[in-house]
DNA sequence: CCCTGATTCGC
DNA sequence: GCGAATCAGG
């Protein structure tokens, strides 16, 4: 699969995000993390905490590559792993805003996984936080009148015990989607929608940003790209 | 071991 | 341009 437009911004739009290359890969398909590392350097957005780069001690000794050099005497490969310090660094590394209160960063030892969804058509939203946004006939929406102005902390949600399935939706209950289309757990939000709106009043304070006044909007919204673990 | 990103280099 | 192989830190 190569590398169409789709796919780059949901590349990008994750790796800004936060999300690291297998999280990318996967969420993409068909690709592997270093595919995924690879051309986010080559798109020019690299930067990253990264393990390797951050620090820069004294030259170390390198340790055998144990079961790799074969023909190293008579092919001189050219091998210049340079990791000299010529430059003072100075830069900190920005405070990475990884999680969100709802969408904690998969990083337990533990990654269930069960499923993937490669064969799947290709399904290019992320949710109504994320949306990526594809024909020239998907227009934006609207901003309607005048949602909640206060958000709210976007609780945990208590818990979902009972899941509202696609069959289950009807114009009284929100359509906000839990998880990822093709999980076995993927259902709707099911709570009673705030009248007039098809989400919940929780999750229309997510789908619809408060229209600020001129001049004073808030560029940097706190969603890490579009929330696809938002649960 | 696992994870991560960075880099190289043959294709 | 692409990405597997490799390196290197946590």
């Amino acid at each position: 699969m190569s590398w169409t437009d789709e796919r780059i911004a949901q590349l990008t739009k994750m790796w800004e995000g936060g999300a690291t290359a297998s999280q990318i890969a996967e969420e993409l398909g068909d690709v592997s993390r270093n595919a995924v590392i690879g051309k986010a350097h080559r798109l020019g957005l690299k930067a990253r905490p990264s393990p390797v780069k951050a620090s820069d001690k004294k030259e170390a000794k390198k340790k055998a590559p144990a079961s790799k050099p074969a023909a190293e005497a008579s092919a001189p490969k050219s091998k210049p792993r340079t990791t000299s310090a010529p430059a003072a660094p100075a830069k900190q590394a920005a405070p990475q805003v990884q999680d969100s209160p709802a969408a904690p960063a998969n990083a337990t030892p533990s990654q269930p996984l069960p499923d993937r969804q490669e064969d799947l058509p290709k399904i290019v939203s992320y949710g109504p936080g994320g949306f990526l946004r594809q024909g020239p006939g998907d227009q934006q929406a609207p901003i309607p009148p005048a949602p909640p102005r206060r958000l709210v902390p976007a609780k945990p949600s208590p818990e979902i015990a009972d899941k509202t399935s696609l069959l289950d939706l009807s114009d009284r209950v929100c359509r906000w989607p839990m998880g990822h289309p093709g999980e076995p757990d993927f259902h709707f939000c099911g709570e009673k929608v705030n009248p007039g709106f098809p989400y919940c009043v929780e999750h229309c304070g997510r789908a619809y940003q408060a229209q600020l006044p001129r001049g004073a909007r808030r560029p940097p919204p706190p969603l890490p790209f579009g929330g696809p673990r938002v649960r």
